[in-house]
DNA sequence: TGCAAAACTGTTATGTTATAACAGGATTGT
DNA sequence: ACAATCCTGTTATAACATAACAGTTTTGCA
């Protein structure tokens, strides 16, 4: 079994969020050279907020930041960026919260299927190729072939029940 | 089991379809009665444009459409009926399209999975409480507990698969 | 019936998210 | 060196959604 190139945190107070921002930003850097594709400062910046927040980010919350650094800070330079880094499979857009949030295993195949505690706000990728499988097989007996999945449950998290229990 | 109030029919072209729209209102109707809440004129006729379009509809389409038939027109106006409607199951919302589509069995218990077709645009609702249940289960192995579910399958549908058969 | 509370609608304004279109600059391959 | 490609800057605008407050209709109940 592969280790995994950046620990899933997203529900997890106690760790060293420094070092997670780091191997995203290095597997990233690895990946685009393999790849052949450029990560650009303000695409390496991006990338780089979006992992320092606890919770997914919007584009605007991003562009903010961007400007205070004295980036450019016009919508298209965002979105531009998270296009590339989505490309990529480096971000996940998270579609009801019209957010995006870092990718836990880029370099890994598969579909961003969440987490979202309604309580702490935070995103946290839900494991299960199972799943998928399910859902496409699910699909074809209706005759339709999925290219792609958007899975997306909220609830509350393991911090967030304990509380009530 | 029992007879669904309103035939799925979202991918089938050959049907009545203002058969299909005038069982949708009637239903409406009739669970409106029986949870005593107010189908009113505004929140009927946007449930009545939802079910006309072929595809998920924008607020802003609705909008345009109340307009020309000289109802108020100001966004609140749909966002309220919308919002109505959506608490008495009786449309979902597609958060990666922005729009809204008739529910096809509002007065049984599910939620809102949905294929969507890139090709023609249409959304049709999946079947599949086992699903469900297995997403639920799969997220209680990592200590979440589900409130909401979001599941949104993009992809190619029966028709529009054929011609590249 | 009459009145107060609740539910619904009208209206204005504004907030939030996302993209179009075109110009200019940097990088790459040959 | 230079052409093609990719990336970024900039302005404007489109698309989606809600806040806040005023007025009207309906409902429940004394």
């Amino acid at each position: 079994m592969p280790t995994p190139q950046v620990a899933s945190c997203a529900f997890s107070d106690e760790h060293n969020h420094q070092r997670c921002i780091r191997t995203a930003l290095a597997t990233a850097e690895r990946l685009c050279a393999d790849r052949r594709c450029r990560l650009t400062p303000v695409r390496k910046r991006v990338l780089e907020l979006v992992w320092q927040s606890h919770t997914p980010l919007g584009a605007y919350q991003i562009l903010a930041q961007l400007g205070d650094e004295g980036f450019n800070s016009a919508p298209p330079t965002v979105y531009r960026a998270l296009e590339f880094l989505q490309e990529q499979g480096l971000v996940h857009r998270i579609a009801s919260l019209n957010a995006f949030t870092g990718c836990c295993a880029p370099d890994r195949q598969h579909h961003g299927y969440f987490l979202i505690c309604r309580q702490c706000g935070r995103a946290h990728e839900l494991e299960g190729q199972p799943l998928s499988q399910a859902l496409r097989e699910q699909a074809a007996r209706q005759g339709f072939m999925v290219e792609a999945e958007t899975v997306e449950l909220t609830g509350l998290c393991p911090h967030c029940r304990e509380p009530l229990a």
